[in-house]
DNA sequence: AAGTTCGGCAAACGACTGTTTACTGAATGG
DNA sequence: CCATTCAGTAAACAGTCGTTTGCCGAACTT
């Protein structure tokens, strides 16, 4: 059921799916939807967590890499292209509902971004670039890293779905803006 | 009908509104809806039109403003948040169907705001900041101004319907944010 | 072996949908 | 002053929709 959503919603949005849609694209009758969620709402939850799992997974393959700034940067630019490219339909999926029409799935989506750039500022504080760094500094800086990502990988998304000339560059401009953020942080004298 | 249709879409999708949805909305019967619009998809593209009139007039008025980087900066995140308190429909309508289920009106955005993103660098160009800046690192700084611009009028948006506590908070980390930024220029080198 | 939960079905309900058709009054233009 | 365009209407079409109900077999528990 999961499974039949999340391919319709390839080109929909979730207020506009329909009960009888994902039953029919299932194979299981209408009644049958009312046997595992109560709301469509709910299964829009659903699907949130579940794209959020392998999201984490990959969050924590970039921060747990070690190196210079430079191989740091490239690492986590080819991560986001190589996760969008394996989980299109989940990542879609949370560009599009992010901003969409069901509040539940909205909230649900923007706490764990949250706690994403929780995440993120607590790895940021380890490294040695950060020492003097306030906590509000921190997390402000963690936030951008994480609209920068979520802005990344919807330029993949959407350039993957057209011309793969496009896709080398909107990694080059990803890398670039990264380089010039990591060097507005070695400069950055605390607020 | 674009008035009533953009009442609507304040908690639903573009997508998912119907056409006796909008001219009932509008005191009309259904069949003079397609007196004016051969879709709905054209009631979107004719509403994204509308919508970036007024954000075209933000943004000159942005880059017009002479004076300090600091300045300069907290005059773009005030005018961002006014942007967003005074035109809230219309911002909201963006930032929902940017990423949402509807190919045209995505496409039309996403044409409108890289033309922005050249002014923007246009703009960046003159500064004497930018010397001895390509065309590409130019333009990559322009794209990573406006996605920062466009996360920004997001988060003030979501904000400003729940508690305005966190509207100060929104406008104190863009501003830090647009800080670091701003010092990663200073010391750029070039790509 | 008996009982209970689980996941599934067909059928039915009224309500709502997009779109077309034929018609109407007002304004506009020559 | 007549013709034409414009912007609106009511009515009807065949579908689709969400949800509830009663029923059923299989699987698991005890």
């Amino acid at each position: 059921m999961l499974d039949a959503g999340l391919h319709l919603l390839a080109d929909q949005n979730l207020a506009s799916l329909g009960v009888r849609e994902v039953t029919r694209e299932a194979g299981l009758s209408p009644a049958a939807f009312y046997r595992h969620f109560p709301d469509l709402a709910a299964l829009g939850v659903a699907l949130v967590e579940e794209s959020l799992a392998s999201l984490h997974v990959m969050i924590r393959s970039v921060l747990a890499e070690a190196g210079g700034a430079e191989e740091l940067i490239d690492r986590a630019v080819d991560v986001i292209e190589q996760h969008v490219r394996e989980h299109r339909p989940h990542v879609r999926f949370l560009s599009r509902e992010r901003h969409g029409g069901v509040r539940q799935v909205r909230e649900a989506i923007d706490a764990e971004l949250g706690r994403f750039a929780a995440e993120v500022g607590a790895a940021l504080a380890l490294q040695p670039v950060s020492r003097g760094w306030s906590e509000q500094d921190l997390r402000m800086l963690a936030e951008l890293y994480v609209d920068h990502m979520v802005s990344t990988a919807s330029a993949f998304l959407e350039a993957q779905e057209a011309e793969p000339d496009r896709e080398e560059r909107i990694a080059a401009t990803a890398r670039l803006q990264l380089r010039l953020i990591s060097l507005g942080r070695r400069h950055w004298q605390g607020s």
